[in-house]
DNA sequence: TCTTTCGTGTCAGAACTTATGACATGAAAG
DNA sequence: CTTTCATGTCATAAGTTCTGACACGAAAGA
């Protein structure tokens, strides 16, 4: 289980797709960070990459606005979370090489029984 | 079912995610499209865009190449595999807001409990 | 052995995407 | 009436990806 959290931080989503995601303008999204509430990682060209951890967060976060929760509150709320989120993640230093089997793992799950994939949609 | 399917299938991962995901180069990755082995979707601005199932296939293909499989007869392999999504998936014509939900399931399952296992190929 | 074909590397120039900072604003809050 | 809040919108710089072209060692043919 260590890996499938593992798995859901893997900084793999550029802006574009976040914002397709979460139906949130880029501004939004930088916002909120500036707010402490989502702590995108960056790649080596200043980029930000989101987990699907930090979109599920932006959802949340949308979804506590939408109900008049302010960020003061919400960044409390998460407050215990984010700690133990990065106390291992640090703990962790996490290689491409690893995460790529972590991926494989992850796919192979989902792949499970199936009749497989292809390209749909291209917005997102 | 269908869920899941989509959920993979859904183009959210840019070219350095995927060369970094393979530890593919980018030319590589390209090529191998050129090969019709792979079918990344394309943005609005004309950027590919792979899904799970995307990297999946690399990731085969990439091994079928180490095992001295020629490209002619991955494409053969997967033929039928392929008309049978771009079918599927003409027919459902994804939203964003879609989208959106299928991925927050996608991560609520993830999040759940999973039991996790290395190792891939087998099906070739 | 000479000639193709393969799978990749690498470069160039154009176009797309994202980053930061600043100015602006309607709605709330004070 | 004046701040503060959450966003929109611009501008400029820099990072990323796209396509096409030239090159090349290795494998496959002739």
């Amino acid at each position: 289980m260590a890996e499938k959290q593992l798995r859901r931080s893997l900084a793999i989503l550029p802006m574009s797709t976040v914002m397709a995601l979460t139906d949130l303008s880029a501004r939004q999204i930088r916002y909120y960070e500036t707010q402490a509430l989502v702590h995108p990682a960056r790649n080596e060209g200043n980029r930000r990459r989101y987990s699907l951890n930090d979109v599920d967060r932006l959802l949340e976060v949308k979804d506590g606005l939408a109900s008049g929760m302010d960020f003061a509150t919400m960044r409390r709320l998460y407050a215990k979370t984010h700690q133990v989120e990065s106390t291992q993640l640090e703990s962790k230093r996490l290689s491409d090489e690893r995460a790529r089997h972590l991926l494989e793992a992850e796919m192979q799950q989902l792949a499970g029984m199936r009749p497989p994939q292809s390209g749909l949609q291209q917005r997102l």
